[in-house]
Parts: C-alpha cells; structure tokens; sequence
DNA sequence: CTTGACTCCGGACACGGGTACGGAGTGTAG
DNA sequence: CTACACTCCGTACCCGTGTCCGGAGTCAAG
C-alpha cells in the first residue's frame, strides 16, 4: 500500500481531494478528531482521518448535510452495549432514509433511460423525468 | 384527484410544501416556467408547476444542485430529433452519475445493516460505515 | 544558522440556496 | 365600495459549507 503512516495536513488534504482548509473545518466541527493537539508543533494524521474525509464527501455527494454526517459518524464509537438501543434506532432511522433515497434514485434512472431510449419519437409534451418522481399519494407515508 | 386547475401560488407553495419565495426564485432561475406573464394581474400555476418543484426537491435530496437539476430539466424539451445525440449524451452522462450515487448508497446500507445487527458485538475499531466507502483503488477511475 | 516552504490559528470573506421585508397593486366577501 | 388578504417585485439578509488571509511559529536542506 501506499504509506499509510503518519501526513502532515497538505498531505491529508491532497490525498483526500480537498483543501487543507476544509480538513481543519472539519477538525473544528468534529467531524474527524485532531491528533494529539500539538501544543507546539504539527500534527500528523494517519489513515482514518483520510477515510473519514472521503467518506463526508461521499456522504455529501448522497445528499447527506454534515449534521447528518456527524450522526452517522457517532453511530461508530456507541456500541458500548450500553446504548445499544438508541444507537441501532438511529441507524434505523438512517436506514430508511437510505432506502427512500434509494427508491428515488432507481425512479430516476429508470426515467432518465426512458428520455435517452425515446429520444425523437417521443411526444414532447410527456416527461418521463417528472413523471417517474411524481409521488402519486399510494402508500400513505408521509414524506413531510 | 384533487383539484389539478389552476391555483394561486400560495396555494401552489402549500401544495408543494415549499415557501412562496421559493418558488418565486425557482421561477427566477428558470427552474419552472411562469405561466403568462401576467401584465398586472396574479398569476396562476397549473399541474406541471407542482410536478416541477417535487422533482426538483426530489433531486436535491439526492445531492443534485440546481445547475444539475436545471440540466436535466433541459433534457425534457429538447428531443426535437435535430440535437437529440448531444441531449442523449448528456442523458448518459447524468446517467452514469445516478449509477455511482446507487452504488455509494447500497454500500452505505449494507454499512449500516452490519453495524445495528453486530450492535455491540464487534470490535469498536473496526467501523463497517467508514470501511464500506473506503475507495480501495480498484478500477483505475479517477474521480478527481 | 539561515532560508524557504510549510503549519497553526483566528477572523473575514465567498457562494449556493433560499427567506424576509416593504410598498404598491389586485381579488373578493360582505 | 370597502376591507383585508393576497400578489408582485426588487433588494437585503441569513445559514451552511467552505475558502482566503496574515502574522507568528516550525521543520528540513544547504
């Protein structure tokens, strides 16, 4: 593998793809804790606070805000049997959110692939990308 | 079904679950069309309106923009078979986008299902949500 | 030891996506 | 015809998520 010891931050920030501002914004909202404060020197990050930085992103990239994020995040270090409970809530709250997202996803492939298969012979006055996420009122699940 | 005339945009906002300035801003940008400048007067938004901003809070939930949204709603009218090959493309593009986010998102769930079913049961070390979106750099696919 | 590239930190600024405000016009129920 | 709620429009403001800046400290090569 690649060195998967210690970076200084440029490093961190490089190899994640982002700036090295936003790995200290991240630090700041605890998203990835800061190793060892310093007091005096630089730090070093080893590989979690790399898979911690690209899993944000991708989380992001999902649609997931940072708060969400952190939440998910904090499902990791609570199995301390303790809280099991609520933690496996949480995560299945999360779940279902994912599924949803999930669903909407395939709809919109599904419309996407239909717009591209149609293309020409189709009647312009039909969409099939609004149609596919018209969420006709079956299931009585409340979106809110 | 409820009553598909015209409505107010208030009414349109309800309906929508949006604000009313969000919808003006939409207009703004271009999202959903104005119906009939009306020249003084109110205007009034059928069917179409409403089915616009649920596909495009639909969209956003799932990470899209509204430059992304605004693409693909661009789609939708231009199959008048002259560019139909660049709006194919385009279609395939955002197409290929769709199939990552799938991809992200059923990693994300198996994460999660692993995590709430070994709820205290695993090594807190190990963490299946980060884990599972740990790029490993198979498939040489530069996502920059 | 000097130099130059890098880090740390706090605070200011930027951009996307709305949201609020306020004054003038419009619809409609009584 | 009047009251009152609602619309229209421009502008200003707000929040989340970074991003930039500048001065002081740190590390490593020469």
């Amino acid at each position: 593998m690649s060195g998967d010891g210690k970076r200084t931050i440029s490093r961190l920030a490089a190899e994640a793809g982002v700036n090295v501002e936003t790995v200290r914004y991240y630090e700041r909202r605890g998203l990835i804790r800061q190793p060892t404060t310093p007091s005096s020197g630089w730090r070093h990050y080893d590989n979690d606070a790399l898979l911690g930085i690209r899993f944000i992103k991708r989380a992001q990239k999902l649609g997931f805000s940072l708060d969400d994020i952190e939440e998910m995040l904090a499902l990791r270090g609570s199995r301390s049997e303790a809280r099991c409970g609520k933690t496996r809530e949480r995560a299945q709250r999360k779940l279902a959110e994912i599924e949803s997202r999930l669903a909407d996803l395939r709809a919109m492939r599904e419309a996407l692939e239909t717009l591209a298969a149609s293309c020409g012979s189709l009647d312009p006055s039909v969409c099939p990308l609004i149609d596919a996420l018209d969420d006709s009122p079956e299931s009585g699940t409340v979106v809110h």
